[in-house]
DNA sequence: TTTATTTCTTAATATAGTTTAAGGGTGGGT
DNA sequence: ACCCACCCTTAAACTATATTAAGAAATAAA
């Protein structure tokens, strides 16, 4: 899924990763989150306003997916109240994912982050590359090289 | 309400002003959003794991509120079932607000940061103290000085 | 009004993180 | 086997932002 485009699903990852990114005005990509098996991905912005998204989802190992289309889901909706509140909870825990991302932010020095991001990613830090990993963190790969060298040294 | 305590209210804001925010391994204070008149206010992450929260809830203004306490709103949920759908929809919207902050701290420059700000909130920006907005845009007070110094001088 | 208290501004110095550039490793394609 | 593309590491020079400190301005208190 591309910025610019509006999202039309919401995607259910089977198996494999995705990343979610945004593009700067300078141009460069920003990973806003990851997901992997089990887990639901969806720029949920623009799938409920309709509006072009910001953001674009792609797939950083070969995956397995199932989507539900927007119509569809509008339709569930109202066939299946009970919908209402399994997707309300699955956007109750987008969302405290999100703002302890947010939160994870604050800690000031990109090494606190980092050592954050192994904490909670323990599967993904061996999985992906050293620039999505940086690209997540807000830091240049060669910063995180370095980091990665002095946290090493001093332990 | 303050971290370590459980969120126990959504909080309707009627009149006035507050402010979420973290504090990190330093005791700095982050702004996470600001929350003004016909507002939502709540650490949902809390309310609905019923873990202690990381956050703190704060008036910066005189404030009139109205508050759902979650016993409350889950007898809510049961009887009326529409009320999934009403709070579906306001969670999305916090979702969305949120991504939006995240997507902002993309912009590389504090400056950048600052001119979004003006836009988002044009009626806070006046309204605020100095030190509310820098801790909101992640930089110091001090530095927000100069950036509105630059950007007179400049304009 | 005067004093006290908090907030804002300015400037000098210090630092975390970027940029640039170069060299080395690794896997895939032909 | 080779080449090509991509990723990782290192280090020197540079820049955005923090820190510290001091004075000005504003707000509240006496």
């Amino acid at each position: 899924m591309s910025e610019g485009t509006i999202c039309r699903y919401y995607t259910f990852i089977v198996a494999g990763c995705f990343r979610m990114y945004g593009v700067d005005d300078k141009g460069y990509e920003h990973n806003l989150q990851f997901g992997a098996e089990n887990d639901w991905i969806a720029d949920i912005g623009s799938f409920h306003t309709r509006q072009p998204s910001r953001l674009n989802i792609q797939a950083i190992e070969d995956s397995t997916i199932l989507q539900v289309e927007q119509q569809d889901l509008y339709i569930l909706y109202q066939n299946i109240p009970k919908l209402d509140r399994i997707f309300k909870v699955i956007i109750e825990n987008k969302y405290i994912e999100l703002q302890n991302r947010v939160l994870q932010n604050f800690s000031s020095t990109a090494e606190l982050r980092y050592l954050n991001f192994l904490e909670q990613y323990p599967t993904l830090s061996g999985r992906l590359p050293n620039t999505q990993i940086a690209s997540y963190l807000g830091i240049t790969p060669e910063f995180l090289s370095k980091i990665r060298k002095d946290l090493s040294k001093r332990k």
